[in-house]
DNA sequence: CGCTTGCTTGAACAGCATCAACCTTGGTGG
DNA sequence: CCACCAAGGTTGATGCTGTTCAAGCAAGCG
């Protein structure tokens, strides 16, 4: 995964830094709760494979999913800074993560400027998902809304090289968790796809997405295309 | 302020190395912008008085206030990590920053470890107040997204010691300000601040805002009184 | 004074939620 | 092999929540 162009490759001495604070990898299975909401968690964990979400509840049961995890994804460092964490980490696809513990994290700010100013590259980074997430869920359309999931997930797909042979990525969300990202219901997201299906702006098949026009699709979204900075991987 | 039971004590070394990374404070008037919607900024602050909040506006100008900031608050990491920032940052009352240069921040995680943490974790407890208003805005109905909002400030102004002797804290927010911060329409968010006036739960005068029944305002918010960790103040 | 900014209120309307079915698909076990 | 079931997707009808439009009002300020 270092490989990728989307990566600031790491210098041979960290990567060897980071070998030794890893606590070492482990394998989810789709469904499972990475992080508990409410419960303390003396963890990091850094996705390799699969997709995630951040979400957090109400009393009543509401659900809002706060943001998607993928592939590179530092997760727990909201949960960390203290004791309990106010939201819950859930896994949408079978996943492995490599493991460290929190005073691992101890030891990268104490030993390793660089890596430890990643961190916080990537603390910010997350906020900026989640600052763009609360813009389109106040302020756009729900026909505006899912366009922008569309594009925001292809993108990132895309630039993990996730992208197959027609054009298509992995979407492992159910409309359920559509409707739960964007403060919708289930019932209006359906019909608000179905439209941008009839419009040919996108296609939902078995677990795959495609977006035969996303000049189109980024209209409708009011999206602007930043170019991804090369990120860092913890 | 840093004597203020909120903000955890410093060491008098990392104080003095402070001093010499910090390039001064500055005034601003009401209304002022801090940072450009998209514009690239060379400098950090951190708000010494006064309030702001940092918003997000789509091409046709619909606006989202993302959060509110306050005393104490750290600003401009978002905006750093790369190139432009995607958001601005207005101010609503008269203000004091100070004003740190951006190669002041590399040098604190070089010679600081201990405040590196803390920009960090400064960083993660913004992010999470951003989530909780996505939760609000996702999830929430109006009357308790303005419930909400009122709680959450005042409890903000109360452990920077801001309330008076008449139970009020400083409200400098408009209507507008509350419906773009919500999502909701200016009409809207009139008629609902009217209802809960009349239920005897909120009493806004002169920018200043009073709650006669706590308790009754938290039961209409779904609000959980979480108990506010001691925090950093760079 | 007149002007601007912010607050207030009513009326009409629309976007989205809710309710209630029904359909499809893949997995399970008899 | 097929009956059954659960999960997810689809669709129409109805109505509430919140938007938009349109005025009018109060207060601060040149």
């Amino acid at each position: 995964m270092r490989k990728l162009p989307t990566f600031r490759p790491l210098e041979p001495e960290q990567l060897s830094f980071l070998e030794g604070v890893k606590r070492g990898e482990r394998r989810f299975e789709a469904g499972a709760t990475l992080i508990h909401e409410g419960a303390a968690s003396r963890e990091l964990y850094t996705l390799l494979s699969g997709m995630a979400f951040r979400y957090g509840t109400l009393s009543d049961g509401r659900r809002q999913i706060l943001n998607f995890l993928m592939p590179g994804d530092f997760v727990g460092l909201q949960e960390r800074v203290d004791g309990q964490s106010p939201h819950g980490v859930e896994l949408l696809t079978e996943a492995s993560v490599c493991v460290f513990p929190v005073e691992g994290l101890w030891e990268i700010f104490r030993h390793q400027t660089t890596l430890a100013f990643d961190i916080t590259w990537l603390a910010a980074h997350e906020e900026r998902i989640v600052d763009g997430n609360l813009v389109s869920v106040g302020r756009r359309t729900a026909t505006e809304r899912v366009a922008m999931l569309l594009i925001h997930l292809y993108k990132r797909s895309e630039s993990l090289r996730l992208v197959d042979e027609h054009g298509s990525v992995p979407f492992p969300l159910t409309q359920q968790h559509i409707a739960d990202a964007l403060g919708l219901s289930l019932v209006h997201t359906n019909k608000t796809l179905r439209r941008l299906r009839l419009l040919g702006v996108c296609e939902l098949r078995n677990q795959r997405l495609r977006l035969p026009n996303p000049r189109a699709l980024q209209q409708v979204a009011d999206y602007y295309d930043r170019p991804l900075a090369p990120r860092p991987l913890i």
